[in-house]
DNA sequence: CTCAGCGTGCAATAAAATTGCACGGATGCG
DNA sequence: CGCATCCGTGCAATTTTATTGCACGCTGAG
């Protein structure tokens, strides 16, 4: 991993669409080396996948939340349940188990209210092991990244 | 949007990095139809952009956290600085203006906490807008999805 | 029923990725 | 200090993939 190498995922972190002979032209490498670098990061994990990337308002998802939560039962069995649970759910994006006042942390992307509403009764309410929770609505976004920032 | 441009956008979300004769075949198209609605899909902005998603233990920053902000003068101008600030930091992936008992709601990706505390110093120490802040360290993470989740 | 419009598949073409090979600098060893 | 080895590189040939032009068929409107 030297300083191409970050380079090279710097650039495909925010956009990998383009094509390895103009990727190869930015770092200052010949096509054939700057492929078979890229090769290399892929083959030993350090770019896992290459995805798109949707707009959220014209996917339909215009509604984003995050939600903290505080489980009745604390402790690892049950933590872990509850995260499988609501990892299940197509609106929860994100899942996490954390430190703090609370016990787990949901990233969502939802449609709309009433989308919000149901999820909150599968979660939430009825037999779950949900003891409170507290929802964050997101007004604005200044910031949304995908990259990871290299040294 | 019908149902093959889900299912597209679905494939495209998870691994774009098929070759276009691949995907084709998975949706059951020839590869020039397939590809002419790729394009289009791009021109519309349904799909913004494509990315590399690295592994970040690989990357080198292992740390997650999730910091809840609350400022000491609220309101649009006030929330807006404050968000442009932590926007402007290289930890911080995402920066959102909420609603509920805070104002702001932060992303980390961090090297160590040794970053973290030399984040908080500039963020929310010394003459910032900050009143208080809660941070969650993730501990594990049961789903973490770029994708958007189609009708 | 007829016609226009749109998306499709096929085949040809253009572009891009991939590979084999030889060179050159860096490293380790005598 | 010189020599051999190894790793990454660039070039050119080859293979694979994307892209385009064109004609067909389905669909909906008149």
């Amino acid at each position: 991993m030297d300083r191409i190498d970050r380079k090279l995922l710097n650039l495909l972190q925010r956009d990998a669409s383009r094509t390895n002979a103009h990727m190869a032209e930015e770092v200052g490498l010949s096509p054939s080396s700057c492929l078979r670098r890229i090769r290399r990061l892929r083959q030993v994990g350090v770019i896992d996948r290459i995805v798109a990337i949707l707009n959220p308002a014209k996917a339909g998802r215009r509604l984003r939340a995050v939600v903290t939560v505080e489980l009745k039962l604390h402790g690892e069995p049950n933590t872990r349940q509850f995260l499988e649970l609501a990892a299940r759910e197509e609106a929860v994006t994100q899942a996490h188990a954390v430190t703090g006042e609370v016990d787990a942390i949901l990233m969502l992307r939802l449609r709309d209210m009433e989308e919000y509403d149901a999820l909150c009764h599968r979660l939430f309410q009825g037999r779950t092991n949900v003891a409170r929770y507290w929802t964050m609505m997101v007004i604005r976004t200044a910031k949304d990244e995908t990259a990871i920032p290299l040294e």
